[in-house]
DNA sequence: TTTATATGCAACTTTTTAGTTGCATAATTG
DNA sequence: CAATTATGCAACTAAAAAGTTGCATATAAA
């Protein structure tokens, strides 16, 4: 689906997600969600939601065993977003005089 | 602020305000806020608020003539989010190998 | 000057999001 | 087995977001 590069935007706009994910990328193993919600002001339910955004996003893994679900960051989806900046990167690379002459021809 | 990085992650969030910023991006000239509302199926006021989204984030400038406001897209508030994906882009560039025994040694 | 156009502002509705609490259940540990 | 632990599910609240309509106003065109 193309929603997925939906999911994915929605998934980076919050900023404990984005926090959620930074620390499940800097983690030396896998966490559970308990583990990860005790780094966090916040209910473990509430870390849950989180982690099922960022899951369905394709960003977080999951790992049971047992009673637990481990954690792990997958950040290879964000490539897609990479993919989406790569066209515009081609005007943000422009010197700003440039980029204004770029304005002044649009400006009639 | 450091809330600016929040004000853009919110801001490309919504696909409709992703197609309002392409759409600058694409356009030849400035765009008033009435010409760019005739390309989307939503009215003229739907359209406003997410160009002051876009303009909070900085994403689009505007250019007041008259009566009207003409719009242009500037990406370079981009960059900060490429910023914040480059220290991710040493994990997917890992091949799946490499990051299925990185994961290996994650899970106890 | 009258009319038409481009816009802003305010109020409102609907939907989504972020977060909570409470309870049930399956897996572990003592 | 009894107690503890890790979790999911459901219901709920509060706040933010997306979008609407109506009206006022400033500019431009006839």
């Amino acid at each position: 689906m193309q929603d997925n590069i939906n999911k994915l935007f929605k998934a980076i706009a919050d900023p404990t997600r984005r926090d959620i994910f930074h620390a499940l990328v800097l983690a030396t193993s896998a966490l559970s969600i308990t583990q990860i919600s005790t780094q966090f002001d916040m209910s473990r339910q509430g870390v849950t939601k989180h982690i099922k955004i960022l899951n369905d996003a394709g960003l977080v893994q999951m790992n049971e065993q047992g009673r637990n679900r481990f954690c792990y960051a997958d950040p290879k989806p964000l490539k897609e977003v990479n993919k989406w900046m790569q066209f515009y990167s081609q005007f943000w690379d422009d010197s700003l005089d440039k980029l204004g002459n770029y304005l002044d021809t649009k400006q009639t």
